[in-house]
DNA sequence: GCATCTCGGCTAATGCCATTAGCTTTACGG
DNA sequence: CCGTAAAGCTAATGGCATTAGCCGAGATGC
């Protein structure tokens, strides 16, 4: 019997294979039997690389928030004021359509309490950070930044979220309406930073 | 051994008790094996009155979107306008937060090819009737209508949801990021209306 | 009042999953 | 070479959903 040459990495990366494969829900979904299987391995042989299943979550959560940070770092480099926004918001639907269940993946944000979520949300506040730079441009007062950012980040999550699940029923085009988020959101933001 | 009473709309009742009792996710949690201990049954009984754990969790999905809808339509009733847009979203921000994981259950749209889906996806379409009743005055035309209640539902969701997941770290008052949030929809949605 | 038939509950059993324990073999360091 | 730690394995446990088949309760028909 050879080694399969598992490594948390490996298990790791196998996940992210999976979830990728599979539809938005796939994070939630993601199961040891299915790693294990992938490598020809059975699902005890694992424990010897990860602690559990939460635990390998946690890691592929991790690299779904850098990739996310990464995506919208590219996405936004070297614009400013509304074209940055218009940016980020791009990056951020692009993104989630790409790889949904990384995008989902990337948005539970861990828990503040749980010692082994400790990267995860350091690893969130650079995806934070990315976004308050995109947002540089707008002369918020520091408190006023913050709506702004959560005002920006819910409504492009609740679009690109109902979008994913199927809410939106109707045969418009879902283009057009996003252009029309991002519109509300670009005058919005200046709106807010009027005060 | 006396007969437990059991009946699909009572176990129905037991299921949403349960959800109501834990947090956002208790609807993605629900078991069987809880709703049967609830009642002081084996497992393998409440097949006599519900086919699936599927079919236990579409009669709560359609029972939190009939509630979800009452509360829209409570919310509104006698409001028009700016008034109307701010009492839906507060209206859906304060059922997310009094039972979230009914919240959650109500947005599962429900699979349009799946036959069994047919009464959620109803049900949907009266919540969407609310909706659009609240934004009667606005005056859109027909796609536009469609575009602003998307915008809506994309921004007041991806905040209760951001905010339900505590996908909100900074400190900052939530509330005021909140009507920061709604103003810019009010204003938004006349800027909609005018082309 | 009694025979009957249905239906609602039960237990037993299967299968999938996570997880733990303990065995065995590999591969590397001495 | 040899010892040993780590890497895989099998076996076992416990939770869950689901199916099959039993059995008594209770309504129904005479």
């Amino acid at each position: 019997m050879p080694r399969a040459g598992l490594s948390r990495k490996a298990l790791t990366e196998t996940a992210l294979a999976i979830i990728d494969e599979g539809g938005p829900r796939a994070f939630d979904n993601l199961t040891l039997a299915a790693v294990a299987a992938k490598h020809g391995v059975s699902t005890p042989s694992l424990y010897k690389h990860v602690g559990s299943l939460a635990d390998l979550r946690r890691d592929v959560a991790l690299e779904s928030v850098r990739a996310f940070t990464r995506a919208l770092s590219r996405a936004t480099v070297g614009r400013a004021g509304a074209d940055a926004v218009v940016s980020l918001a791009e990056g951020m639907r692009a993104f989630a359509e790409g790889t949904p269940a990384r995008y989902l993946a990337a948005q539970h944000a861990g828990d503040p309490d749980e010692p082994a979520d400790a990267a995860i949300i350091e690893a969130s506040a650079e995806t934070f950070e990315v976004t308050t730079s995109a947002l540089r441009g707008y002369d918020f007062t520091p408190d006023r930044a913050i709506d702004a950012i959560r005002v920006f980040r819910s409504a492009i999550h609740g679009f690109v979220l109902l979008e994913l699940e199927g809410g939106f029923g109707l045969p418009r085009d879902l283009d057009i309406s996003f252009d029309a988020l991002v519109i509300m959101l670009v005058r919005g933001l200046e709106e807010l930073a009027r005060d």
